[in-house]
RNA sequence: GGUUCCUUGGUCAAGCGGCUAAGACGUCGCCCUCUCACGGCGAAAACAGGAGUUCGAUUCUCCUAGGAACUACCA
């Protein structure tokens, strides 16, 4: 057992977009493959944003991607409590405040709202504001006086204006930036909650955590949580910041962007492992030319010194190729399962919906591609007269009629409906016609479906749809569609 | 605006001083074929620009340009 220890800790606010999956996944990742442990905390500090069943999807889509948490809110280990919220009423994020004011890298501050607000300037349409350090200098009797006066305060982190902070990046490297543009962040809410900023901290060395796994969107803030460690003494973990996955415009992946959220692509008719394979490419790439991986394929084989540095645009085309190929490989049992639920939307006669399957199963991405493509077993839809000209047949109309008028005899004689039976009757026709067999089949496909282009041939479809509707729909072809030619 | 990061085909990406610059998705073509798909074969398509360093830069350094992230009592 290596020591070690990775934690995703996302807020309770919704659906989990992709970034954040992929950034538990590479968390579960790292840890796993070097044999540690994976953990699960709750960052539920704001209760504005927190929704409602937000952690139940949180858990929801862990158990389905198989990144089981070895310690997490449902499992404690020896770290507990893994809410923070809970973590609040236990008293530990003041006490550490407190331990930052003694030792002068914090302090109290009382501004108002209004005060606030004053400070706040519009650079190029955005909104940016510095605090100035006012309560930084409120002397000990003025805090004193405030405190039992009642005063909302807030606690803030001591940032000096002269030099630099500096950190390490296992991926982006070393990274400075100069004091003067680190704010004095707000450690502890007037509400007493913490903020993401101190929580984070303070967790991540209490619950021992190695490697601290987050999104690149932290990266211009890791120097101030690196002067947090240093200010408690504490030792620094290893920093693993992702690169950002963005949308086609190359923008961050937000919750409003829409189809982005794991659940969403559940709904859309994706496998929860096609979609951790696709996005564990997202960003990291293995040795050799491979692609398809399980998810204990990826702990066996993912290093994070092989992860991008570059924002990666999340591609819905290779996301729905990869789909089809887990499609593609899975059991016919399995695909059948979750077929017939979308088979179902539209065909309600009792028809063999396991050929119907098998039908469509090398030629979905999705599963709700199954509704245009199998539609005509139930009805035969509405056509137009010319889909019987095919120019690489050679078939008009006119020769349509006559096939099928030839056929019908035939067929109406034909004992065994089978699919081999069928096409043994229409290659004999051809035969003796001296035509291709693609001459005959074109048109009875267009008869029997209503629709050039079908997810089987024109013979398997016959079987399926059985003798009399067979029949039925050639005469409708004939009496309907062909009767001016 | 400031800070930080990023920059190989439309997209994901390999490359880690010397290559005809991989592979995949997508696109297009051909083959297979009872249409479509699957499968097979093939094609088009990229090192942002400029200075250095070097015998030699996609690869190292700097500058420029472009993009992104951050800049909340949100995470």
């Amino acid at each position: 057992m290596s020591n070690v220890k990775t934690r995703f800790a996302p807020s309770p606010t919704g659906r989990m977009h992709v970034g954040n999956l992929r950034t538990a996944l590479y968390s579960y990742l790292i840890a796993k493959h070097a044999g540690g442990t994976f953990m699960l905390r709750i960052e539920d500090t704001d209760q504005n944003r927190e929704m409602e069943g937000a952690v139940d999807i949180i858990k929801r889509t862990m158990q389905e991607t198989g990144l089981i948490p070895d310690e997490g809110p449902d499992n404690p280990g020896t770290v507990g409590p893994y809410v923070q919220s809970e973590r609040v009423k236990a008293g530990i994020y003041m006490k550490y405040a407190k331990m930052l004011i003694e030792k002068g890298e914090a302090y109290y501050c009382f501004c108002t709202q209004e005060r606030l607000d004053s400070l706040r300037r519009e650079v190029d349409g955005k909104e940016i504001m510095m605090y100035d350090k006012h309560c930084l200098h409120l002397s000990k009797e003025e805090i004193e006086a405030n405190l039992k006066a009642g005063k909302p305060y807030v606690i803030r982190q001591n940032v000096p204006n002269e030099g630099t902070t500096k950190f390490e990046d296992e991926i982006y490297g070393t990274i400075e930036v100069p004091n003067e543009e680190l704010d004095d962040m707000v450690l502890i809410k007037s509400d007493g909650y913490p903020t993401y900023n101190f929580a984070n901290v303070v967790d991540d060395h209490l619950m021992g955590i190695t490697h601290v796994v987050r999104g690149n969107e932290y990266l211009s803030s890791a120097p101030k949580y690196n002067r947090l460690y240093k200010a408690f003494g504490w030792e620094v973990p290893t920093y693993v910041h992702c690169p950002l996955i963005t949308d086609e415009e190359h923008h961050k992946l937000s919750k409003r962007s829409g189809h982005s959220s794991f659940e969403d692509l559940l709904d859309g008719g994706f496998v929860s492992e096609a979609i951790v394979n696709y996005v564990a490419l997202l960003g990291w790439s293995p040795e050799d030319d491979r692609e398809i991986f399980s998810l204990q394929e990826l702990v066996e084989n993912f290093d994070y010194h092989r992860m991008s540095k570059s924002p990666a645009v999340f591609d819905m085309k290779k996301m729905r190729w990869m789909n089809g190929e887990y499609i593609k490989a899975m059991n016919p049992e399995t695909f059948y399962e979750r077929a017939v639920p979308e088979i179902r939307k539209v065909v309600t006669k009792d028809l063999d919906l396991k050929k119907i399957a098998d039908m469509v199963k090398t030629r979905i991405e999705v599963f709700p591609d199954i509704d245009d493509m199998v539609g005509f077993f139930e009805e035969l839809p509405e056509y137009d007269v010319s889909l019987f000209q095919n120019k690489k047949w050679k078939v008009t109309p006119e020769k349509a009629k006559k096939v099928l008028s030839d056929l019908l005899p035939l067929l109406e004689a034909q004992q065994d409906w089978s699919n081999d039976a069928l096409y043994e009757v229409l290659k004999t026709y051809s035969q003796s016609e001296e035509v291709k067999p693609g001459f005959t089949i074109w048109p009875v496909r267009i008869a029997v479906s209503g629709k050039q282009v079908t997810p089987a041939g024109a013979t398997e479809i016959m079987e399926v749809l059985g003798k009399d509707e067979s029949l039925l729909r050639i005469h409708v072809a004939l009496d309907r569609y062909l009767s001016d030619f």
